[in-house]
DNA sequence: AATCATAATTGTAATTGTTTCAAATCAACC
DNA sequence: GGTTGATTTGAAACAATTACAATTATGATT
């Protein structure tokens, strides 16, 4: 819990209880998790949170550089807190999310777009069927 | 509208009237266009054109690989008949999605994820503002 | 401690992109 | 020309997200 206030501090966010609690779940739960899932998983501590309040916590914590926002998933958006750069992978099987870890200058020497005046945000995506539910494919 | 045909074909898809025009608008309009972009402008000349087909047509279509399928913009996707590997700059000022060129090495010669057993699509996106933009913006 | 101003949270309602589905239409084949 | 299956259509349902106004919490000031 503590961390995640200092995080939260770092990024010049002050720590709301909602804000901590929503900040320690993406740092604790690796997950890549949705909207929903941080909602329910802290509806039992927080029983007056809402739903409003995940999104408005996670839209900041974007705009300070705190999470990752992954739009790998198309149905709905899934969150990091692990801000370092690294590559996602979306098993469109079981709609889990993998990191994909790889090198600084991989991810960040490339060539620039060319009518990119400002970046923002650079993501690379992989989709397909994890190893685990390709056995399962494969057994029935 | 002749290529379109033969495109379609090329891939295996039967090409009705809806579906020779969805392809042909892919194929001549390099702009990555929405379904709601593609369904206006096709209806002066399909009147009887319905969202739904379009929709329908265009996931037809990413099945058998003839477009490729852009999750860069949050609020809506994005399609691009121009399906050889390359990366995509998304401007969030204008919205506006620019092809950004780049090696067939550079975009394949990757850590392949771990957990991945199979891989049937890889996006490089990039986010940020472009250069035209942030021109209308120093002005005012 | 009480008051005040501002910030944050909440819950409902509205919005919007997308999907579902059954009916209508079309196309190819006998 | 009729039959069968594929395609299209449009309305309704759905689900993620956003807008917004009301409520509640927070921090500063006296």
């Amino acid at each position: 819990m503590r961390t995640a206030k200092e995080h939260l501090e770092k990024f010049g966010i002050r720590p709301s209880i909602q804000r901590v609690a929503v900040m320690s779940y993406l740092l604790n739960n690796r997950t890549h998790p949705t909207v929903d899932e941080i909602y329910s998983a802290l509806l039992s501590t927080i029983p007056t949170l809402s739903r409003t309040t995940v999104y408005n916590t996670l839209k900041l914590l974007h705009d300070h550089g705190a999470v990752l926002v992954l739009s790998i998933d198309n149905s709905t958006t899934h969150y990091d807190g692990y801000t370092h750069p690294h590559a996602h992978f979306f098993c469109s099987e079981c709609g889990r999310v993998f990191d994909v870890e790889m090198d600084d200058t991989e991810f960040v020497v490339r060539n620039r777009p060319k009518n990119a005046a400002l970046i923002t945000d650079e993501a690379l995506y992989y989709k397909g069927v994890c190893t685990e539910c390709l056995h399962k494919q494969k057994q029935s």
